[in-house]
DNA sequence: TTTAATAGTCAGCTTTATTGACTTATATTA
DNA sequence: TAATATAAGTCAATAAAGCTGACTATTAAA
């Protein structure tokens, strides 16, 4: 009987501990920019769920972050504000407010992505496009319920 | 000239999401054990890095979490009292502190961990083994330097 | 038309993390 | 050896991010 090395515990172990330290890093690489705007790492989760996602309404935006409808207004609303982000009513359902970034939303965004970029451009510049492939595909499936 | 379609930036970013989402994702799942042990986040990626780097230097925990050494020395100072965590004094250099599992705290990772690999493991059963270990390397360089 | 779903809000609280200013112990180097 | 640097720990104050609970308003569905 075949030993999956990659199913062994302890690989799991490991791979769960790169992912904490991939988003870890990945993550802190925009600190700069998010200072100079006076946002901090819920504004961030935020934008960069908006900006991949755009048109996301809140109840989905709450799932997606794993927090509260109260912790997410605070930060939501403060970007409504600062014209990061615009809210419009749902055509299909009228309860529904969905979210896009405004104009300057999607420069800062840019400005935040581009200081994450670096990192994964360079890992992706040292590995075939078939891994790049696999990475992408199997980070899909740790996301599906 | 080849368009390498991986490295396009609205493949960068939507990687960029992914990740985001796959760690909050893992990092939620063992929300039930936490609690019941009275941890919080911090705890769980304390716990999570000890484990996985046995011996490791409050410097180097420090530099891994991206966090100060106050804010480390509240959570490990906690985890100490509650014998989760050993420390031991640096053979090589007597000023570091080495930092251990103890056998509590190795039962509470594995639990913690168990609610943990049950996500990874079923993103692994559906990918053929060289995606997992592309995966892994990927991973890895996106952590380097 | 009653009920359910979606979003927003107010208040109070906890957890996580920060800055800044120190102390203690150990190691390095001048 | 004496001065300096490094690693860790500590105290205090503050900010950032998140939570629970209790509501309201609007819109959709039964």
């Amino acid at each position: 009987m075949q030993d999956f090395l990659y199913l062994r515990e302890n690989n799991i172990k490991e791979i769960i501990e790169l992912m904490l330290e991939a988003y870890t890093n990945s993550y802190s690489d925009p600190y700069e920019v998010l200072k100079k705007n006076s946002f901090g790492k819920a504004h961030h989760r935020l934008i960069c769920a908006v900006d991949i996602n755009p048109g996301i309404k809140v109840a989905d935006l709450i799932k997606k972050l794993k927090i509260t409808k109260q912790s997410l207004s605070r930060v939501l609303q403060e970007l409504i504000k600062k014209e990061i982000i615009s809210q419009s009513k749902g055509d299909v359902d009228g309860r529904h407010r969905l979210l896009h970034l405004t104009e300057k939303g999607k420069k800062i965004s840019e400005e935040i992505f581009n200081t994450q970029k670096k990192r994964i451009l360079e890992a992706f510049k040292e590995s075939d496009s078939d891994e790049v492939l696999s990475f992408k595909k199997v980070l899909k499936k740790i996301i599906a319920e």
